[in-house]
DNA sequence: GTTCCGATTTTCT
DNA sequence: GAAAATCGGAACA
């Protein structure tokens, strides 16, 4: 069982290239790596402010230690067992909020969180929201990204399939895909979750979690 | 180049 | 009360 449904649907809505439900109604580490490539929009005081996504990781619900869904249903992460295609928000280590987008059938859940993106519009207001002057830095890591697209925990629970604010875009899809495993967590390192664009000058500082107990 | 540490809040034990 | 899906600056090599 590889838990990996066949698309029979459509996934992109024609008309203005958004991803739709069943996009995201897939094994999670597939729509990890498939969100490679498409842009993130972001709409703030009627502008765009967007970008490709290169860097992501995938969470898992029961049998994935380093998931927030591990130790079952809570308030926080009660969204990740609703339907796909929503925003997890929350806040992290005082400072930082994270972007994730819920996968799996509803009932099953399990995340992708968007951790770096490449500028495309609003490039200099993402700047100024960071407090930087390179367009390398503007969205690179998950913390800086929320703060470059001013996403907080009032974004948690949007259905980006309808949202006017945050919603994700078809975009070009060429990316050369890497592989790793997932950055700053103590358990689950042996799950090789995270997916990056190779070679980006955008991605995070973030160094993958040593393999704990790698087999040799 | 690398490692260490502090900032600050939510969440769950 | 401790840990946390982070970041950036300081210290050291």
């Amino acid at each position: 069982v590889t838990g990996e449904p066949v698309l029979r649907q459509r996934v992109v809505e024609p008309a203005t290239g958004r991803l739709l439900r069943p996009f995201f109604e897939r094994y999670t580490p597939t729509v990890a790596r498939d969100l490679l490539g498409r842009v993130l929009v972001r709409v703030v005081e009627g502008r765009r402010l967007s970008g490709v996504i290169v860097e992501t990781e995938a969470y898992r619900g029961a049998r994935d230690p380093a998931s927030h869904a591990y130790r079952g249903r809570t308030a926080r992460n009660e969204v990740m067992y609703g339907e796909a295609g929503y925003t997890y928000v929350y806040f992290a280590y005082g400072f930082h909020h994270m972007l994730n987008l819920t996968t799996e059938a509803a009932g099953t859940p399990g995340a992708v969180l968007i951790r770096a993106i490449e500028p495309l519009e609003g490039a200099s207001i993402m700047m100024a929201n960071r407090g930087v002057g390179s367009l390398e830095t503007a969205a690179n890591g998950p913390g800086n990204l929320t703060k470059a697209l001013r996403i907080d925990r009032s974004l948690n629970g949007e259905d980006t399939v309808t949202s006017r604010r945050l919603f994700i875009e078809n975009g070009a899809k060429t990316a050369k895909v890497a592989v790793s495993s997932r950055v700053g967590i103590a358990v689950g390192a042996s799950y090789k979750w995270r997916f990056y664009v190779e070679g980006s000058r955008f991605l995070s500082k973030g160094r993958p979690s040593a393999g704990e107990a790698q087999n040799p």
